[in-house]
DNA sequence: GTCTATAGCTGGATAGAC
DNA sequence: GTCTATCCAGCTATAGAC
């Protein structure tokens, strides 16, 4: 965009949210201090603040800057599968996984991945109002897709098993190590293809299988 | 004061058991400060270090507590379904599931629940390794029995399964409200058997899919 | 075993010079 | 815009009386 910042070194802004991305990914909101954050991006603590006010905005500017990009690929994908006429379950899937997981689109998209992951799982408040407002609409769509390939699936159904795919997609992404500790390290969660072409039939065959009777409630206390 | 000492209260070890269950699963390891649990559980600061030492230990305990019920459980019901002879997949899942998901075991379960989910997501080292200790033998018992009912199936597909499986566990105990969210409250993830009875079919139609041929490489570094 | 008191830090955020 | 200096609330952990 800009080669007139042929300077010597990134923006101070950019530092920053680069320096964010990557520590907050690494260990969590509450697990940074704005200190550290400043050295790490070769700051002073007084320049973050000058340029971000308090802490939670750094954190906002940094997913602003990336969910976008994610969530209109997304659609994009979308929208392309759907002009070449009905599109399978599994296109769909794909559609709605890659951008999220793909992480070679810029420089430094691949701690954001990460970040996004433990956001979602993040106890504060405003973490899930910025997921929320990130990516409530374009999910969205696809449950609209998808309901519109699974036409005989109630809706509720269809929620659950969004639920579980957000759930399968989450725990990828932010990669805690378990699968490694089971095998060996035989299956490496950080393969993004691979990942991939392992949880779009996964999921698919998840979203094919009969619809669940409601059951019976159990006694309860 | 204190006639017999331990009739009118519970003792004090018990009391910050339960508090560091209840505020840890709602605010994370460093969201809560052993003051706000030493309040929390009626106790002063420094009855709470005489009977646990460091922050660690006290986590450490909590997982203690509960975590080798869960896998004697988990254990005893798989058990209990070879007995009977050749298991199903949905019930191996389920065995593997319920022990996980069900809070009305004991008094004080619910919150576990929620804690091992976010501790599964927690950035520090310390954290992952409870889990490792507590889970890998029983999880390894189960990647066992999946085999065996899934013969044609290879191990690497085996493992990927089982890790969207643990995704979408994970994300339902966390329940970190994104399909609330997302469909206006309609699926609550955390009424357990709803929970359940939707995940055992997903899991075991997304287990029954068809093994991945390895995806050709893309072009990586 | 339980208390009060406090040591010794680190946290987020700001003031005001330049 | 960037700095140094600083405020003060909050943190973990310990000391020492009872």
């Amino acid at each position: 965009m800009d080669r007139l910042a042929a300077e010597d070194e990134r923006p101070v802004r950019q530092r920053l949210l680069d320096a964010g991305e990557r520590l907050f990914a690494a260990h969590g909101w509450n697990g940074v201090s704005i200190r550290t954050l400043a050295a790490e991006a070769d700051v002073t603590l007084s320049a973050l603040n000058y340029h971000f006010g308090e802490k939670e905005n750094l954190l906002a500017e940094i997913f602003a800057a990336r969910a976008a990009p994610i969530a209109a690929e997304r659609m994009r994908l979308l929208g392309k599968i759907e002009a070449k006429g009905a599109p399978t379950l599994e296109a769909i899937i794909q559609a709605f996984l890659r951008p999220a997981l793909t992480v070679d689109k810029q420089f430094g998209g691949a701690p954001f991945v990460k970040l996004r992951a433990r956001l979602a799982t993040e106890p504060e408040a405003f973490s899930r109002r910025i997921l929320a407002r990130a990516f409530d609409q374009s999910s969205g769509a696809f449950i609209k897709a998808l309901q519109a390939v699974l036409p005989g699936l109630p809706a509720a159904d269809l929620a659950w098993r969004f639920h579980f795919l957000l759930g399968a997609m989450s725990y990828t992404m932010a990669n805690p190590g378990r699968i490694q500790s089971l095998t060996g390290g035989a299956c490496d969660p950080g393969d993004t293809e691979l990942a991939l072409a392992h949880l779009v039939p996964f999921a698919a065959a998840g979203f094919r299988a009969a619809p669940v009777r409601r059951p019976r409630r159990r006694t309860k206390q």
